[in-house]
RNA sequence: GCUCCCUUCGUCUAGUGGCCUAGGACGCGGCCCUCUCAAGGCUGAAACACGGGUUCGACUCCCGUAGGGAGCGCCA
């Protein structure tokens, strides 16, 4: 094993969006490629909005991806296997149990005068922002030049709430980014930045160059939104004696649209749902919502628009409402019935290309978590933001499905259902549950779309009666004809009550039998029986519809079908 | 506002001075297949942001302009 050491430190305040995703994957690609080690970290420095739940859920969400961490909190996967763990003596792994680690750089660099207490509350802070930003100037904390040691320490020893500032050089820093060569930033741009908190917490800047050393860091992948904090970092390692890892500052991830990918988008989402639902019939929709969510509650979210609901609430309230919430978050896409693999390849492709082609010329693309762990390196990643596009994802997971082994699918349609729609799995009885999802396969472009409730399967998960007649298909196929297709499907009736199997085969061959007897075609008799059985002009192909549903619920919406329609159903 | 970063089809991208009549993928259009819907096959439209240099030659190098993004927190 190479000295590399890749890391993902995320902070753990919601479920893992893809943006972070894609950052863990490269990290993780990085080192695996590189043969080195890749370790997870916990960023909960931030106390107020740090929570258990979301460690627990970004770990599940990583592992689900197949982003195995070698080191890191311990986690033990669906299927059994265990990540995590210290074999090298780094740990622990959250920040939060590594005080004693940043006090002690905090007090070497204080011994030093590198860093110093800093009295200013809040509002003197902003008030002198805000005067930087009136003589068009960036705002830079500087210590003042008459700065009295020994008068701060009194006060620090009073007992004077304060915060620690690092005393950042005079002159000017350079870094080197691995993907943009080198940055310069300018004396003037840098200030006397915070390395503790108030509340005796290290800042995120302290902690994650104490804990990149002490880890043994080596290639720093992160979002760019970080570059402007680099300089920061480098001083702080000098300062200290660390080592400088490598930094490689990954292109940002937008929206279709434009703007920033972010958790807000769901709920502006949800908000706009609920709204129109709102509009249409106000108690009904409140009615309808109650189960996910408190009526108080509701209308705090309703009121300010930069309120945020819980993940979970936010997916009840879509389903409630029938809608879709744009997929931000790995779980999203999870629950959307999307691959890893293929959600894996395609966050690879925001950023970085394989550059080959394949053997027919085109670019090679699609790929698995092993071919990035391969070839993946730093000098393919682009420079430029990248757009999400979701419809060029929904065609990969669409092409990967296609070709899964039938089986395969089946058995990934099963476990999707068995998590996320448990009732529905019931319906499918056993013995027709393979030609249900070998039907679905080329027709799914997601896990989740044949149980959708305007899916292709639909037709197959509601009770017979429950069959709404499409008009405008009951018109064109039904009562239109002669004879009419109400007329031919009543002849076709008793072919089907005793017909043997009642398998797509043999039920292709009756069809096909009966209409060419008939002198018609077979869309003459096909489209009729779809219509009667499903409601529907669209459906899987006949035999295969008629097979899925058995013959005693064909034979009861055909009979229902009719008596629908008003035509008896002559027998003979 | 200040600083930094970025800029090839609508989107993701290939392209590292002549291989470019700029290639691929998604999306979009057309045709074929067909009992419907899909799937599949064939096919079409579609881009080097702009202006200056450098060079025998610029998508590729340099400068400027425009546009986009990020940061300017006792968040990470």
């Amino acid at each position: 094993m190479s000295d590399v050491v890749t890391r993902f430190a995320p902070s753990p305040t919601g479920h893992l969006h893809v943006g972070g995703a894609r950052t863990a994957l490269f990290n993780w690609a990085l080192a695996r490629q590189l043969g080195g080690r890749f370790l997870l970290r916990i960023e909960d420095t931030d106390q107020a909005r740090s929570s258990a739940d979301a460690v627990t859920g970004i770990l599940a969400d990583l592992a689900w991806l197949g982003i195995d961490w070698d080191e890191g909190p311990s986690f033990t996967t669906e299927d059994g296997r265990r990540l995590g763990g210290d074999p090298r003596d780094v740990g622990p792994f959250f920040q939060s149990e590594r005080r004693d680690l940043y006090d002690a750089a905090l007090a070497r660099l204080i011994e030093a005068d590198l860093a110093y207490p800093a009295f200013e509350s809040g509002e003197e802070l902003d008030a002198l922002r805000k005067q930087a930003r009136e003589e068009k100037r960036n705002f830079r904390y500087r210590r003042p030049a008459d700065f009295d040691r020994e008068a701060a320490r009194a006060r620090v020893e009073a007992g004077e709430p304060h915060v620690v500032r690092f005393r950042m050089p005079e002159a000017g820093v350079e870094v080197e980014d691995a993907i943009l060569g080198p940055v310069a930033f300018g004396e003037d741009q840098v200030d006397d930045f915070v390395v503790r908190k108030r509340d005796g917490f290290p800042t995120y800047h302290l902690a994650v160059v104490v804990d990149d050393e002490a880890m043994g860091v080596t290639h720093v992948l992160r979002g760019q939104e970080h570059l402007n904090n680099t300089p920061r970092h480098k001083a702080l390692q000098q300062a200290l004696g660390f080592r400088v890892p490598i930094y490689a500052h990954l292109p940002v991830i937008f929206n279709a649209d434009g703007s920033k990918m972010s958790k807000r988008d769901k709920d502006k989402a949800a908000r706009v749902a609920v709204k129109e639902a709102m509009a249409v019939d106000e108690a009904a929709a409140r009615a309808q919502l109650a189960p996910a969510v408190d009526a108080a509650t509701l209308e705090r979210w309703l009121g300010d628009k930069k309120s945020q609901l819980a993940s979970e609430t936010l997916a009840a309230l879509a389903s409630k409402l029938g809608g879709e919430l744009p997929g931000i978050d790995v779980e999203d896409f999870r629950r959307g019935g999307y691959l890893p693999g293929v959600l894996v390849n395609f966050l690879a492709l925001l950023g970085w290309s394989p550059g080959e082609k394949e053997a027919d010329g085109r670019d090679l693309e699609r790929f698995d978590a092993a071919y990035l762990a391969a070839h993946f390196d730093l000098p393919r990643i682009g420079k430029g933001n990248a757009r999400f596009d979701r419809a060029k994802l929904l065609a990969f997971n669409q092409e990967s499905l296609a070709e899964l082994s039938p089986r395969s699918f089946q058995e990934e349609h099963a476990s999707w259902l068995a998590r996320y729609a448990p009732e529905l799995a019931k319906q499918l009885p056993e013995d027709r549950s393979a030609l249900f999802a070998s039907a679905m396969q080329p027709r799914s472009r997601t896990l989740a779309e044949p149980t959708a409730a305007d899916g292709p399967g639909a037709f197959a998960l509601v009770e017979d009666h429950e069959i709404d007649l499409d008009e405008k298909a009951v018109a064109k196929f039904l009562r239109k004809g002669e004879p009419s297709g109400a007329a031919l499907l009543a002849e076709f009736r008793d072919t089907l009550a005793t017909l043997e199997p009642f398998a797509p085969e043999a039920l292709e061959a009756a069809a096909g039998a009966f209409a060419e007897a008939r002198g018609i075609g077979m869309g003459k008799i096909a489209q009729p029986l779809r219509v009667a059985v499903t409601g529907k002009a669209a459906s899987p192909a006949l035999g295969d519809t008629l097979a899925i549903l058995g013959r005693d619920a064909v034979l009861a919406r055909i009979d229902r079908c009719l008596a629908e329609i008003g035509t008896a159903a002559p027998t003979g």
